[in-house]
DNA sequence: ACAAAAGTGTTGCCCTTACACCCATGC
DNA sequence: GCATGGGTGTAAGGGCAACACTTTTGT
């Protein structure tokens, strides 16, 4: 029953290492990760850079990532590189896209495989440049210095991500410290998504979604307090059931 | 006004290559493509397989796929290695995602870069084996042969994409030839999605997108005719404005 | 007392779903 | 003439968008 097409084809520009049996003889590239990590504080949506001590691109802004370790699985290389360089740890990461157009590199042949991060307010403040790395720091997403390489694009593309990502999930608290007002979170979704947002009918659709609970406190602030909400257990189980992994 | 965390950390686990200059200096893997390739043929979801010849996994089935030359863009090389192999050239193609677990490949370190692939039952049927690769044929994606390397994964993973494309596009008839008729279309949706469909409501919604239109012919079978459509140029630019690209 | 943000319900509309019968052809 | 898939409309319910005023605090 299954169709099948027998009929070989003439040869033509059929290199020699189309179906090499050893996957040694041929050239290779160099392989990296580089770690696009959103977090929210100071009313911006910001990513973290590091600054670039060496060459290429000495002293330009550039992601966190580096080279991929043989035997280590591509996620932890990225959760490797991000611990090193930042001392983050234990945070939500996915594969976001893989970039290998000639010339993004001027060392030569360099595919990076991109991944896409996000941490609370809370732990982003705890960042700290590794030994190697030089300054790390939080970008307003919308006011980004130079970038090395094809980082630009990179972050572009990631932003797109989180943009469709909290348009269909309820995930926005991740940004934001563990404790935090409605208000809060609805200038993230306002901020990451750029449209403004109707107050009740975002409060009705976050807390219809049981996500969140009320700590029971209050934020003080210069006017009428408000309530602080925390995110529920069941608020990462129903992500992580949603996740389409691989 | 931007938050920066300057303080070191101290020196542990650092590896040398963390931040080499020099991307030539350590150890690279062997970057291939593989292509998930659907098409629906023969009332089946169909997956395009090749037959190895060569160890390792001689005779199995595999994806068409093979190593990335130097300066070549990644969706250029699977739509190379596709040509290649198959014969099949213009069609559409996006990243999957990126495997890269050790143990993944016999042969040693082995990252591949998978892409997804839809592809007319016009098309699939002038589909050809290319020298080195043995037969080609197409699979019932529910019904595969034993697969070589993480193949079976990636495929499952794809069929997911793909499920996911469909939920909330029309893009179902890129897997049909180039007229068919609702019964068709709407028999696509049911096996992709794995459920039955209301044939009123199908009809309503696929012809309220504007993307099909009449050829003005009809399909003469067993029984009552059936009108046969062809979808639109607009179908095709709608979709490409939603692609989400990086 | 006033300025500023927090908090709260209702209504209309649209989109989705559920559902059953006649029609045109081949045999 | 009968078996088979092709083709068609309507009504109810749920989710989403639009919309304005009161409450509570700090100053």
């Amino acid at each position: 029953m299954t169709f099948r097409g027998r009929v070989r084809y003439h040869k033509e520009a059929m290199p020699e290492n189309a179906s090499a049996s050893s996957a040694n003889a041929y050239p290779k590239p160099s392989v990296t990760v580089d770690i696009v990590l959103f977090t929210f504080t100071e009313e911006a949506l910001r990513v973290l850079l590091i600054q670039r001590r060496r060459e290429p691109f000495a002293g330009h802004w550039a992601l966190p990532g580096g080279f991929v370790d043989e035997n280590e699985p591509l996620e932890a290389a990225a959760a490797r590189e991000l611990y090193e360089e930042t001392g983050v740890q234990g945070i939500y990461l996915e594969q976001l896209y893989t970039f290998g157009d000639p010339g993004r590199d001027p060392r030569g042949w360099v595919i990076t495989v991109a991944y896409f991060g996000i941490i609370s307010a809370d732990q982003a403040r705890q960042v700290r440049a590794g030994d190697d790395a030089g300054h790390a720091a939080w970008f307003n997403v919308y006011n980004l210095p130079p970038l090395a390489f094809d980082h630009e694009r990179i972050i572009r593309y990631a932003l797109q991500r989180l943009r469709y990502k909290l348009e269909y999930t309820g995930l926005g608290f991740l940004l934001l410290p563990e404790s935090f007002t409605l208000s809060q979170l609805q200038a993230v979704y306002e901020i990451v998504l750029q449209e403004k947002l109707d107050k009740r009918n975002f409060r009705k659709k976050i807390l219809s979604m049981n996500i969140l609970e009320e700590t029971g406190r209050l934020r003080y602030g210069d006017h009428r307090p408000a309530k602080l909400y925390r995110f529920t257990a069941r608020a990462i189980e129903l992500e992580k059931a949603r996740r389409r992994f691989p």
